[in-house]
DNA sequence: TATCTATATAGATGCCCGTCGATTTGGAGC
DNA sequence: GCTCCAAATCGACGGGCATCTATATAGATA
């Protein structure tokens, strides 16, 4: 007896033993999927996740010329990931003046974290 | 007046104003922040986020002949991604005659979820 | 204006990723 | 043995990533 996903009828499980329930999945991710994973895919980075964790940790903005030395890496390649960071607006950027001033844009992990729970 | 980070004192800032309060990071997350990303990385992509979201749902193992009809993308590519998955320990498989059950590894997702909290 | 400084951008390099079709592996059943 | 099947692996392709050095941008200061 065929099992007949109701979300993707293209293949048919051949007539015969069934290797499992069949599953119906809801579909609730799928337009959240794209979201979560853009978010997911910004923290899986060593240097994206702990440049997170500081900006969370420290209260307020921080300035970028802060950033740099905790780092071994140039300044260019920090730029680059603050950069990745901001496209998948997990942060925030205000200048003054010279520096720039870096914050965690407030909710912009809530969705993920709640997925993980 | 140097700010001297303790945890890099690999850059001097310049004397004279300072454009921030120093960072103090207890570099709680150097040692997590690996394994985070590593995970993180692993759900970075829709697909594979949409496969655990499935195995998370669906109580026990789900054999992978359900999980290819779920997904517009081809049988190897699908087990690429399941392969993906598996390097990062955040699922198992079983096999079972001819066909392969895929679980989510009980609290692999924890860490992580913890520190998004 | 000229000069210094903090940050961003550009361009190059080597590596990794997602996807596919083709093939291999290994169990089931004849 | 042989055939069928589910799943994994292989090899290739195009594109993206992390990193660097060099350069550009733009604000501050004199």
């Amino acid at each position: 007896m065929p099992v007949d996903l109701e979300l993707a009828p293209k293949q048919k499980r051949p007539a015969g033993e069934r290797c499992c329930e069949p599953i119906v999945y809801p579909e609730v991710a799928r337009d959240h999927a794209l979201r979560m994973a853009e978010v997911a895919k910004a923290l899986g980075d060593p240097i994206r996740l702990q440049l997170v964790d500081v900006l969370r940790k420290h209260a307020g903005k921080v300035c970028v010329c802060e950033l740099v030395p905790l780092f071994d890496i140039s300044q260019p390649t920090l730029s680059h990931h603050l950069k990745k960071l901001r496209d998948a607006r997990i942060v925030a950027s205000e200048r003054q003046g010279l520096w720039a001033y870096y914050y965690v844009i407030p909710d912009s992990l809530q969705e993920l974290s709640a997925w993980l729970t």
